[in-house]
DNA sequence: GTCTATATCGTGATAGAC
DNA sequence: GTCTATCACGATATAGAC
């Protein structure tokens, strides 16, 4: 897809300057797919803007052009997930308690199907503990994020505030289970069942953060 | 310590050549170090031998004549390692059973107190999963052996072949765990509490485990 | 065994033509 | 909006002097 036709649907004559926004979207959106890709493949700092390029069918100037630097494309591309994550819980409405904890089952289940996505997350979030890596922050802010939404819906589960440190610690383990198990199953997909090892571990922690909370409330 | 004097105890006269092997064994040894804090601190990619050539004193050109490759240095990094800590468990009798099981949460109890050996083993860890990282096979093969390990102390610990699926399974969850609190904790120290979650996960497992086993053997 | 010097390459970024 | 051309820089690795 690299030649240059009107957008379908736009009158002749109008066709190059009817909407060119629209088609500068599309490119936009294509660069986003083409490093995400490559960064999950081969990291941040060893990705090179002339292979994201070369995907997309043009040069690494042209990328360039879009965002800027390398650095505000990782982030336009972290960013980009995000919200397409965020559009996914719009449409249904978002689960909550054990529901959203069978969601994150749910979630491993469907991961297994798309290792591209997993592996993008797993090497960017551990490559960015180190130095004054570009996407720290937002990883030290999505883990905030994250570890309060699976506190609230254990709290639900179990019967107790969110803010109990019991329940905080258990939040904590179960993603780190989930990121844990990513990088198990990216190196032998065959041994590391995801969904069943997380299922089983949420069980087992439900069962004793319920028992835990009974008899010290 | 970039003089050249002799080492302690060698007479004087045959000091040059007395024992040259044992100060190249210490130069290879102060290279290791180095490199294992900057691949640790920049990941491997980014890391470069200009970097752990300064810590040392050395030009790069003289890393590269005692290792060969930047590659090969990564790998005798990861060797390293290992030696360390087999040493380690040679000299106390390793631990089995619950004790093994223990000796984990030690050692994460251990690791808040070093977060340079942490932050190399993560990052490299998740850095290994990308293109043909050299480092690939070293940690599927870490994985393999640490997830028997864990299995034979759960299976002894309730009484199930270590081969039973739960069992496997189980041990995969409590090394993820380990291994994703580590990223956690490397970008919130304050907030992940490393050793009491270890603890609690691996407790609720074990007793979720132990059930499961009495029910259906 | 370590140095200096150099070869060779790839990177991210910029400038200006079209 | 994308290209070509070029820049400045840093990387790994090699060769040969000392």
């Amino acid at each position: 897809m690299t030649t240059t036709e009107a957008p379908p649907g736009s009158l002749p004559g109008t066709a190059r300057a009817a909407r060119p926004q629209e088609r500068t979207a599309q490119r936009r959106r294509a660069i986003l797919d083409a490093a995400t890709r490559v960064f999950g493949e081969r990291g941040y700092n060893n990705g090179s803007l002339v292979e994201i390029a070369e995907i997309v069918g043009i040069t690494h100037a042209g990328v360039l052009h879009h965002f800027g630097s390398k650095e505000q494309l990782l982030l336009a591309v972290l960013a980009h997930r995000d919200e397409v994550d965020i559009e996914r819980l719009a449409t249904q409405q978002r689960p909550v308690g054990a529901e959203f904890l069978s969601h994150l089952v749910a979630t491993a289940q469907a991961n297994t199907e798309r290792s591209g996505i997993v592996q993008t997350y797993a090497v960017l979030a551990a490559e960015s503990v180190t130095g004054d890596h570009p996407a720290q922050e937002f990883f030290r802010g999505r883990f905030a994020v994250l570890r309060g939404d699976v506190a609230d819906a254990l709290g639900l589960t179990v019967g107790a505030p969110a803010s109990d440190e019991r329940v905080v610690a258990a939040a904590s383990a179960i993603i780190a289970v989930m990121d844990g198990l990513q990088v198990q199953w990216l190196l032998d997909a065959e041994t590391v069942a995801m969904p069943d090892t997380l299922r089983f571990v949420i069980d087992a922690i439900v069962e004793s953060l319920r028992r835990s909370v009974a008899a010290t409330p």
